[in-house]
DNA sequence: GCGACAG
DNA sequence: ATCTTGTCGC
């Protein structure tokens, strides 16, 4: 027999530890990663070439947001919604929700692994109902291939759901360089010149994602990540056709929806 | 050693 | 993520 290398981890003989999570975990998304297809690999249109074949149009636009409860944070409640872009006023066409009790702890780099499972279940479940609307993209309350390894949540979710995602944070993670305040710089630079966003590119030169501001009144930008099957430009697009406050409609009423489903479930009798 | 770290 | 009211402004 052998004698496990000095390691400095204890491996076989000690129960699971955060350590040992950690590196399955890492494989796990290195992975599912090698399945990411990170350009437009869909058949609807985002805007209709002829006056025709009004069918091909992008339509359905989904959104999922997880939220917590305030007395027990381990009670969590997932969310999914679908919003018609076709119509007028972007009107909510679908929504579920979940509550759940996770055991899985919050770990930075590593959300997918708290979140996903919740949020595949309720696209599972439209699924297997076989709703009229099923999303035609989805937009992840979380980040995309803006992460330490390149495979967020909305990666995660899109691979496992072989769905267009993408990915919207609110906050930047930073990686690669990147920084909040160096994104502040750049987004006040460019204040008066071309676009409304800020490329999110890093020492390395890759580009993760880019920091807008969605709305005129909100100096606080919002970060959109490529998620799956579909480009960043194809994100930005989509982002902005949804945008009515900082953060885009299909996450947004996700989230509004889910806190108020846990204000009304709850054992708030609790004296 | 210190700081940073999506939700 | 969550704890939290009013308030300044279009």
């Amino acid at each position: 027999m052998e004698k496990a290398p000095e390691t400095g981890i204890e491996e076989s003989s000690s129960p699971n530890t955060s350590q040992d999570d950690h590196k399955q975990w890492i494989e796990a998304q290195d992975d599912l990663k090698r399945r990411l297809v990170t350009e437009d690999d869909f058949s609807w249109k985002l805007s209709k070439e002829n006056e025709e074949e009004e069918e091909a149009l992008l339509r359905y636009v989904g959104g999922v947001d997880i939220s917590f409860s305030k007395e027990d944070t381990s009670v969590a409640c997932g969310t999914l919604v679908v919003l018609d872009i076709q119509s007028q006023d972007l009107q909510v066409v679908y929504h579920d929700y979940y509550l759940v009790t996770l055991t899985v702890p919050y770990v930075p780099g590593f959300l997918a692994f708290r979140e996903a499972p919740v949020l595949l279940e309720l696209l599972e479940r439209m699924k297997k109902n076989a709703s009229p609307f099923y999303p035609q993209v989805l937009m992840v309350d979380g980040n995309g291939i803006l992460h330490p390894r390149g495979f967020g949540l909305a990666c995660h979710l899109g691979v496992l759901a072989d769905l267009p995602t993408i990915g919207i944070g609110k906050n930047l993670h930073h990686v690669d360089g990147l920084t909040y305040s160096g994104v502040r710089q750049l987004l006040e630079t460019k204040e008066n010149c071309t676009e409304d966003f800020i490329t999110l590119s890093g020492c390395s030169g890759k580009i993760w994602g880019v920091a807008m501001r969605s709305t005129k009144g909100s100096l606080k930008p919002i970060f959109i990540s490529v998620g799956h099957r579909l480009s960043l430009v194809t994100a930005i697009t989509i982002v902005k056709m949804t945008c009515k406050y900082r953060v885009p409609e299909p996450t947004r009423q996700a989230d509004i929806r889910s806190r108020e489903y846990l204000r009304k479930h709850q054992t708030g009798m609790s004296e």
